[in-house]
DNA sequence: TTGTACTTTCAGAAAAAACTGAAACGTAAG
DNA sequence: CTTACGTTTCAGTTTTTTCTGAAAGTACAA
């Protein structure tokens, strides 16, 4: 397999990975050639490269800015922008932690308590009750134990984890 | 609010929560009603609650006993199937993590194996090889967090946890 | 064997998500 | 001010995903 080809086949992979992580297929194709890229690359290098539309490099660009796994860098002189992925994966994935805590779990939280204010003392509404405050108290274990491991630094989780819980 | 209004929050709440999980709205809803059932409820009664198809409800139905988050009950003398939720919220996200390790982490790990093999040794393939095999030494360790992660119990989930890591 | 009660399948329809391309916009240099 | 270079927006189109409903399948009982 050469290199071209190698590419080719993580990016492939890397997209379809991604589809299924709140990030679409295309904006984890151009954070795949980010990650295999040594150098920053043009809004027009990323076109030409994944076969894409201006419109659609463009907000798939900025919306992985917004997930803050792709930064902008500017070239002293250049007028043109160019972009870069955070390569530390750990910091990829506590990212999208964040972001995804944010986006669902919290909305989620907000409903639960909302909802169990449900009026009535029939067994049908206790035993409503009785599952969201289950439900809530799962959640907000869910929450913080999501906070303390955004916390966490990488070589935390990769070293000590794993001896630490077997 | 009543209970209906309050149901119905839930499966709303529920089935947005979901689609961002690899289990599409209807699935994710259909689990959510059964969460909140007592009982067991039959295809027919799911069809109802959700307004949805026959066929709708069965592929979606089947779906969720494939990912271990529903059960089939049959009632002796009754014909009909009936289907009760997974409760233990532990449970459902460790079959979650489960199911999407080896639809997702797996063939990455695999496509990474292969393309690791990617020939030249030129300043650029050399850096591309070290970019996979960074990535190769995450994933694996991932999946081992996840393994172990996913044979701790819930109460040491819920319990010990937290306190550990602080 | 036939009828009845239920489940499964799947082609086509509908809905949702993603993409394109061109026009509008912003801004720095001339 | 105007041109040149680059970015952003978005209406319309394409692609992908999900849903429907009817037909086919299964299994038990009479």
């Amino acid at each position: 397999m050469d290199l071209i080809e190698g590419k080719e086949r993580f990016i492939q992979a890397w997209g379809a990975l991604g589809s299924n992580w709140g990030v679409n297929r295309t904006m984890a194709q151009i954070h795949a050639l980010l990650l295999l890229s040594p150098e920053a690359l043009s809004a027009e290098n990323i076109m030409e490269e994944l076969k894409i539309s201006r419109g659609n490099a463009n907000m798939n660009i900025r919306a992985l800015i917004d997930w803050g796994l792709v930064y902008k860098e500017l070239k002293p002189g250049e007028r043109k922008e160019f972009f870069v992925a955070e390569k530390d994966l750990w910091e990829v994935v506590k990212q999208i932690i964040i972001q995804r805590k944010k986006k669902e779990l919290e909305p989620m939280v907000k409903v639960l308590d909302e909802i169990s204010s449900v009026e009535g003392d029939d067994p049908a509404s206790e035993e409503f009750k009785k599952m969201v405050r289950e439900i809530k108290l799962f959640s907000s274990k869910a929450d913080s134990t999501l906070d303390t491991l955004v916390k966490a630094d990488s070589n935390w989780f990769v070293g000590t984890f794993l001896k630490m819980i077997r």
